[in-house]
DNA sequence: CTTTAACCCTGGAGGC
DNA sequence: TGCCTCCAGGGTTAAA
């Protein structure tokens, strides 16, 4: 589920009630996740404060007075707010309880990962899993000409590109099928023959794409701040492309097509998308 | 350095 | 009903 807009929709909701707050218990219930949870972390975030609750690509950052959380929602993660007294479910694998509020992190595949960052350690964006991410799709630096460039030098597919998150990260698997819709280019385009025009649509492409993501979202936050518990209506369902095989294309009715690129999942209108 | 494929895990959908 | 296979929006890691 946990394309950026959901991981930003997921921050905001825990951004509006955890900094300042202390934490009274860190609870894990199933430490066996795409890394192990570290079992000091309970006795290291007790009766600590967070400072701030913030996003690099899909990692959450909460930051504490010692060191930072980095937490990651996987494929099939969520955290959300619960009243205090609610009963753990299924592979709900860990908890953080503050004197008014208590958050659950559930993920049934357990593609997730919670990670302890001190401060010792140095800034938290030079740990090895954020080191390397591509610029933020909403960093007024990431323009069409930053896109340019970061493409021109890549051989591979330009889906496969956008996917691997360095040039740019939060481009999922379906916002890449639909930004490469919405700018008419055929994801098996090697990345480095994308014109400087092109690279205009694409890049007004992925930031439409991600804003109306953010926007439908919003229901999301608002489940997410009532603890409902229920995902709002994703950007799924207004995929033009994503999972839409053999259906057809909005524009021109050519049924979309799917292929697999890097092991993943690509949709296109052969006819509107052009090399 | 780049590129490819395997892998972590559970659950839902569809075929038989 | 049940059993089987395939598929899933993530990303790291090892191998080529």
């Amino acid at each position: 589920m946990p394309e950026l807009p959901e991981v930003e929709t997921t921050r905001r909701g825990i951004a509006t009630v955890m900094p300042g707050q202390i934490l009274r218990q860190f609870i894990v219930h199933e430490s066996r996740m795409r890394w192990p949870i570290p079992e000091e972390l309970p006795a290291l975030l007790q009766a600590h404060r967070v400072l701030a609750c913030e996003r690099r690509g899909k990692y959450l950052l909460i930051r504490f007075e010692h060191g930072t959380q980095i937490i990651h929602l996987g494929m099939s993660g969520s955290l959300r707010r619960v009243t205090l007294e609610a009963p753990l479910r299924k592979h709900d694998h860990a908890e953080w309880i503050f004197d008014e509020a208590r958050f659950l992190l559930h993920d049934p595949r357990r593609f997730g990962a919670v990670l302890w960052h001190p401060d010792t350690a140095g800034p938290v964006l030079a740990h090895p899993l954020l080191a390397h991410l591509g610029i933020e799709p909403f960093d007024p630096q990431f323009t069409a000409e930053y896109l340019y460039k970061a493409l021109h030098t890549k051989t591979q597919a330009i889906k496969s590109v956008l996917l691997a998150g360095r040039a740019v990260v939060g481009v999922g698997n379906i916002y890449a099928s639909e930004s490469l819709y919405l700018a008419g280019i055929d994801p098996r385009l090697p990345a480095s023959r994308l014109s400087r025009a092109r690279s205009v649509r694409l890049h007004g492409a992925i930031l439409q794409t991600l804003n109306q993501a953010l926007e439908s979202g919003g229901s999301t936050l608002r489940d997410y701040v009532n603890a409902q518990g229920t995902p709002g209506a994703y950007f799924t369902l207004h995929a033009a492309v994503y999972d839409r095989a053999g259906e057809p294309c909005p524009r021109c009715a050519t049924p979309i097509r799917r292929i697999v690129q890097g092991q993943r999942a690509t949709y296109f209108c052969p006819y509107c998308q052009k090399r």
